[in-house]
DNA sequence: CAGATTGTTGAGAACCAGTATCATCTAACC
DNA sequence: GGTTAGATGATACTGGTTCTCAACAATCTG
């Protein structure tokens, strides 16, 4: 079983696509998150680690993950765009947001997948689907 | 059983907030929506029916409705804030959203809610939630 | 391996949804 | 009707995201 960062690279280069200094950043930036991440956290952690890239590239290869299925964008309805990989089952997952400092936090419900894959079949509709709790996290509380 | 407008007019005097054209305006668009409208689409829409009611007003009730519970803001991932008035149980709703034309439409699935309120409880965690599904609506296909 | 080709990259300008400012207006109270 | 604090709207501003374009480099070819 591959890691996430070869199959992306692979992907890439299956859709006819080049490897670059700056996606192959991305990718690998992204693959040691565990959670999603904004374009601009993506582009610090980048440049802060000693690499060279721009934000333009940043956000274009992001959407071209996107387009390709390999990441996923979770908009929790901050302003901000965030992405994280787009991993096999046992690392999908949905987020909880705090109302009151802004706090991402990952979740895992399996009868709530379930419920997700029966209503997503129904409706003919989707493959990629996105949940989000709000509420007041524990530190808020 | 109070209309959704007279209801939130309501909130709105409960609260100690006047009731000015701007708020009157929004809220009577809005009352007349079956699903969520970006912003943009709000003020044009009072515009264009002769209204005259500033961005900045509109954002603003916006706001504050939201913060009253009074409409739920939806974030399909497209940039924009959309806006629908949170209705008790029977139009509780969330969206589709097509990958190719960004078209967003309603869809109700009473195991799914099911699903989402044991989640919620079991995290001690939410009081609102928004589902959103990815795919290909029927006029693209 | 050098050279050619063409997709990729990065800096900076442009864009645009959303927010802040502030002078004017008006809803609510007397 | 007069007063006053809250509401409104025109406009300037902010910051995330996208566009532009010249320089660059991944891949292919000979």
């Amino acid at each position: 079983m591959a890691t996430w960062s070869s199959e992306a690279l692979t992907a890439l280069r299956e859709a006819g696509l080049r490897q670059g200094g700056a996606r192959r950043a991305v990718v690998e930036y992204l693959s040691r998150q565990d959670c999603c991440r904004s374009a601009q956290e993506i582009h610090d952690g980048i440049v802060s680690a000693g690499g060279a890239v721009g934000v333009a590239s940043v956000y274009r290869t992001l959407e071209t993950l996107a387009e390709l299925r390999l990441v996923q964008r979770v908009d929790v309805g901050d302003g901000l765009a965030r992405f994280e990989p787009a991993r096999e089952d046992e690392h999908h997952h949905h987020h909880l947001v705090c109302d009151d400092c802004g706090r991402v936090e990952p979740f895992t419900d399996e009868p709530l997948e379930q419920a997700l894959e029966r209503a997503a079949g129904r409706l003919g509709y989707a493959m990629q689907h996105e949940v989000v709790l709000r509420g007041t996290c524990g530190d808020c509380r």
